[in-house]
Order: structure tokens, then sequence, then C-alpha cells
DNA sequence: ATAAACGATAACGTAACGTGAGAGTCAAGC
DNA sequence: GCTTGACTCTCACGTTACGTTATCGTTTAT
């Protein structure tokens, strides 16, 4: 057991994080004892671990909570994550390495220099997010499971749910009209959140994550689009909405 | 010239980024149309980039204004500066994924791992923070312009320069009673403030990180304890006061 | 000429803590 | 047993660097 003077020197956090990420239920002391102190013991520490892996990848706290609390967490997958994340971070810091270098001779009038080379590193990937890594791994190991629930129907049954999948998608273009928030979409997303079950118990984040692969993924957007040229983005919009009320 | 949009792509930014960077005083248009529109030309293209660059070290946006606003800012030593520092970064987020690998190998169980080395990268060189390289910038650009002016006096001037500079830090000794903010004391720092002209042009920022090397660098605290045990600590605070007050 | 795209200001919202204030708790030494 | 200093707690307001509408004028393309 570790007191939060402890854990905070081991970590190098400060105690009002310690405090902060108690209130925020991101990271619970293991006890408390009668005089009111917060004690952790070494899982506690592990899980300070995760979160600052994530944090340092630049994961809100909100979502950290998301991924940590999910029962399909698997801590040595996510650890192998960050591993491609940091790496790829990595990679990012030796761009700007070099656009230092030429920089640096670019003033010295050694070299010519265009204005994007001028923040080559800052906004190349700027919206390949980390964000997208994160949900990749979520990703997977759905995908996985999923594969495994969905081959253990017969044929019939999978023609079933196949052919409610398309009404109900089919429901939500009728439905665009009225707006993503609009509570005739939002009925039909309820119907839509059942209908995952056949595939894979889905929880709150994942729903969230799979709205904004709807309107990301090449596959997903083709998919869609064939429906309505703005399904994607309505989609995204309306699970975002029906996921904060959820 | 280029419009807020165009300046925002090429650099990745948001155009309220813009916006508020202008409102700071941090990074100001060129020209501004009749229109009220903010135009910007190459220069400015440059100082972003600086600013982009010391914000990715996770300097504070007013700390970097102060860097670049400070006529002894010299552009290639800020990029060679940066250079290390990204170095370094690299060298940290190496070390994370060491503790990656080991805490994997750790939950396999094929190796031990102390409760220190799960937060390998983390905690480490958390106070050796960034601001201190670039104050080392400072330092380093400080004393090469310092050293000029000294040699410059006669022996007998110097020697009065050195009698002047002991008797104001025996005379803050003498205050520390009173405290780092006491009237007392801030109007030994003005003494202070106008002694180091003598040496160099005091700028704030550079009092500043003065200050902070004072209750820092080691050869600084030997030789204030000399004089009291807690006069580094107290120096720090007291001269971050009076910045704040100038 | 009219819409679409772009620009402006203004003002409120936010995330992740920092920073006291005020008060209770614990361990060590006298 | 008592003090003292280090440690802890809970409010509660402050801060940084923008995001996010909302409302409005401007420029450009059709």
């Amino acid at each position: 057991m570790y007191t939060v003077k402890q854990i905070a020197n081991l970590a190098g956090v400060s105690i009002r994080t310690l405090h902060y990420y108690d209130e925020i239920t991101l990271l619970a002391p293991t006890t408390i004892g009668e005089n009111g102190y917060r004690y952790y013991d070494d899982a506690a520490l592990f899980r300070l671990q995760q979160i600052l892996f994530y944090r340092e990848l630049g994961l809100e706290l909100r979502q950290i909570r998301g991924i940590l609390d999910n029962p399909e967490f698997e801590l040595i997958a996510a650890l192998q994550s960050h591993r491609r994340v940091i790496s790829g971070r990595i990679n990012r810091l030796q761009t700007l390495i070099t656009t230092i270098d030429r920089t640096i001779r670019h003033i010295k009038g050694e070299e010519p220099m265009s204005n994007k080379q001028i923040f080559g590193g800052f906004n190349e990937e700027q919206e390949k997010r980390y964000t997208e890594e994160a949900a990749k791994l979520y990703g997977e190991e759905r995908v996985r499971k999923s594969v495994n629930l969905w081959n253990s129907y017969t044929a019939e049954k999978k023609a079933q749910i196949k052919a409610e999948g398309s009404a109900i998608y089919l429901d939500l273009v009728a439905a665009m009209p009225g707006g993503p928030t609009s509570a005739e979409t939002q009925a039909i997303l309820a119907r839509w959140h059942q209908h995952l079950r056949y595939f894979y118990e889905p929880h709150v984040e994942i729903l969230r994550s799979l709205g904004q692969m709807y309107n990301q993924s090449p596959e997903f957007i083709a998919n869609f689009e064939a429906l309505h040229p703005d399904l994607p983005p309505f989609l995204e919009a309306a699970i975002s909405h029906y996921c904060d009320t959820l």
C-alpha cells in the first residue's frame, strides 16, 4: 500500500493529479482509510502506468477511462499499440530534426526551401491522429471476436440478420431530412444498437469509434455512400449524439 | 501575402489559433486590410515556425513571446537548441519503448520489475524541464557578451563592482527574515538589478531565468549557500516576485 | 445578383490540472 | 503527554490555449 505522496514520487505526477484522477473516477484508490486517506496497491500502479502512456499519446482522460474500463481491454495488446504509436512519434521528431537542419541551411543561403517544407513534421499527419491508432486497437480486437460469433449462426439466420441490417440503414436514410438528433433518427439508432448484438456486445466507446469509422474508413464510406451520398457524415453525427445521451 | 486560411493550412493550425496569437500579440499579421482582414508575409511564416517549435517543446506561449521578442534572439542558435531538445525527447521516447518491452516481459513472467522501472521514461528527468534548455540558450549567449563587457573595466573598477555585489547579497541575507516579497527585499533587488548592468543589459526574461539558475545550477547554489543555506530558494522566490511586479 | 466561401468580432465553454485556504492526522522527539 | 513538522483532506477559484457557436460584413464564382 502506498500513500499519495509515494505514488506521486514514483510516477512523477503531482498529488493534485492523483486527487483529480480520483475525482473523475479514472484512478480510484484501492482503499480509503478511516482517516480519509487514499491508499493504492500495485494494481493501481500499473493502471497509472497505462494512464500515463495514453496521456503521453495525447488522448483525453475521458477516452483513457473508456479504454481502461472496457472489459475487452487487453494489457499486452495495448502496450504493443503504444509501441507502434511511440515509434511513429519518434519518426515525426526525426522529421522535425530534418526540418531544422534544412531551415538552418536555408537561412545560410545554402539551399532553397518551400513554404510547405518550413512546416515539415508539424502539419503532415495532423489528422492521422493517435486516436485513430487507439480505435484501430479496438477494431482488430472487435473484428476478431465478431467473426467467431458470426460463424456460429446458421445460413438462414445470417440472411435474416443481413436483411434486418439493410432495413435499418434504409430507414436511417429516410430519417435524414429530420436531422441526426431527431427523435426518429435516434429511435432507429436504438434498433441499430440492438442489431449489433448479433456480432458483439457493443460498448459505448465502441459505438462511438464505430460512428467515426463510418465516416472515415474508405470501405464503410463506399458502402454507405451507395445508399445516400451524405449518409456517412450523417451517421457519425447521429451516432455521436446517440452515445452522448446513452 | 497570405490570408488566415492559407497560413492555417500551411502550418496545420486552426484559424482560431491565428486569431488568438494575434490577440496575445504573439504573432501579429504583417498588415491589416481596410476590410479588417489579416495578411501575413514570409517573415511571419518563419516566426510561426519558431512558435510551433517552442510549443512542441512544451513552453508556454508567454515564454515563447518573451524569447522571440528578445533582441538577443538568434534564429540559428535557437534552431540548434531545438535540435538538442528534440534529440533528448527522442531518447526519452526510446526509454519508453524499453519500458514497454520490459513491462510486457514482466507480465509474461519472464522478468521481474521494480516499481521505479514501471515508470521509466516518465518521471526520470521530470525536473530537467525543457525550459532549462531554453534558459541555457540565454545563458551561453549572455555569458559570452558579459565577458566582453567585464574585460573592458579597469582592475580598480572590477574590484569596486565585486564589492558592491557582495554587499548586495549580504543585505539580501539580512532581509531574509522579512520574506522574499517584503518591501525591503524587493528594494535590494532593485539595486541588484542595477548592479547587473555592469555585466549586460538585463532583460526581464533574463532576470527570471537567472533567478531560476540561482536555485538550480550547482555552482550558483554552492556560492549562495556559503552565505546562507536557504539563500538559493529565497533568491528564486524573491526574484520571481520582483519580475512579476516589473 | 445571389449564393457559397471566407473573413471578423464577441463571448462563453473546456480540459487538466495549479494554487492557496483552512482544517484534520500521523510519527518522532522531548 | 505534548508539541512540531510533515502529511493529508476537501472546497473552490484561477489558468492556459484554444474550441465552439452566433452574428455579421466581404469576396468570389456562377
